[in-house]
DNA sequence: TATGGATCCATA
DNA sequence: TATGGATCCATA
């Protein structure tokens, strides 16, 4: 798979200029180097996207190209994932008004933050946390949103975004995340610096190697959502 | 429907006192006390989730509440739904670095950004956007932040998300959007009001009136293919 | 083609 | 039960 750049939307306290940081950065890169289809091949090469009787199109999941990156950066890069880091219920809420009474009040904070897909720590003590986002579009939103919100409250000093080009995304699941549907959206979380003390928040995009028409498989689908429904609707066209 | 109440994230210059604001808030408070099931009883109830054979839960629709929301407030309260408000895509980027390089860029803005349920202009001007939001949690996100990026551009003046309580949640489509999940980012959304020069970003929570156990219908899923599908998959488990 | 859903899945 | 995810749908 093809590492295509990565954005730093923000850097507080040159974070980008660590070594911690460098070395993350060399290591996830890798890994995403690594993802290849067929294993082995050494290129991560994708049977296009088709039409199917019924007007549906046929196109590659997702769940390999993120099992093999979680993989990688654990058993190659050598990387210990350090599972859940969870912000308290108890921080600070805004003080906000109701409407019409105008009166203050704080939502109380009811849902746990539900953690990172990869969280470590480099050698020189850097917190990093990095999502694999190839969910839904919207998923995006709150990888960034949790990302940001993390890099504010100071539990991580550095969050990565790793994402589909616009290119990819068409050859995977239907309404996955890319940065092409982020990119209005980048002033945003480059505003909300002003609250971070330290940290550095990125995105990075990536890509096929190569695609094909050929005699070649599609990465396997999982069952979510509504597969079912459609393959349903398939078979019966 | 029951409204419950509506938390004012931010307001700049005073929208919260305008008038265009008080008249818009009372509308669309109507418009969700109006929403009743079955249709006509003045209440709504819904049936309460139960769990069928396979292990799955049952649980009601959305695009019925949807669909009687923006009925209402077209029809009953004579608002004009006035369709996309759009951003131009040549907005200006912040300027980010890329990494390892550190060279300036700027992502190009390659998607449009999508409008909103309802967008209107109350009779002093104001221009209020109103999400009603039953898609996935991820996607109360995204709505969250499409508002505060168009109060950041000014392209209106008063943005709201409608959204369903927590115990409402429980028994409609599972993972929609609701203000359990949402509250612990309310902090990041009231952050953004440094970058607003006039508006107000609000959030407004919902619940049904009644739930019963008894013979009462589910919320129909809508009047396509999906309810038949879910009826199918059901009866064979 | 593009964008906002609506729906059910997997797993701790 | 709770949270992040994956999958296809509806429609301009």
């Amino acid at each position: 798979m093809k590492w295509l750049r990565t954005l730093v939307l923000f850097d507080k306290d040159d974070v980008i200029d660590s070594l911690g940081w460098a070395t993350i950065h060399e290591s996830y890169v890798r890994s995403i180097a690594s993802i290849d289809y067929l294993e082995g091949s050494g290129t991560l090469t994708l049977k296009r996207k088709q039409r199917v009787a019924g007007g549906q199109w046929q196109r590659n999941g997702v769940n390999y190209l993120r099992a093999r990156f979680l993989n990688h950066m654990i058993t190659a890069e050598g990387w210990k994932a350090e599972g859940v880091v969870d912000l308290s219920r108890d921080r600070q809420q805004p003080a906000i008004r109701l409407y019409p009474s105008k009166e203050l009040y704080r939502e109380p904070i009811t849902s746990d933050f539900g953690g990172f897909d990869f969280v470590t720590t480099a050698s020189d003590g850097l917190r990093v946390a990095i999502e694999w986002e190839t969910g839904n579009i919207s998923s995006s939103h709150r990888s960034m949103n949790k990302l940001a919100i993390a890099l504010t409250n100071g539990i991580i000093d550095a969050g990565v975004l790793i994402l589909p080009s616009r290119a990819l995304y068409e050859h995977l699941t239907d309404r996955i995340g890319n940065i092409g549907e982020l990119s209005g959206y980048l002033a945003m979380w480059e505003n909300l610096k002003a609250g971070v003390t330290k940290g550095l928040l990125a995105i990075t995009v990536v890509e096929h190697d190569a695609l094909t028409d050929g005699d070649h498989p599609y990465l396997p689908a999982g069952n979510d959502g509504r597969a079912r429904e459609g393959r349903a609707k398939a078979s019966k066209a």
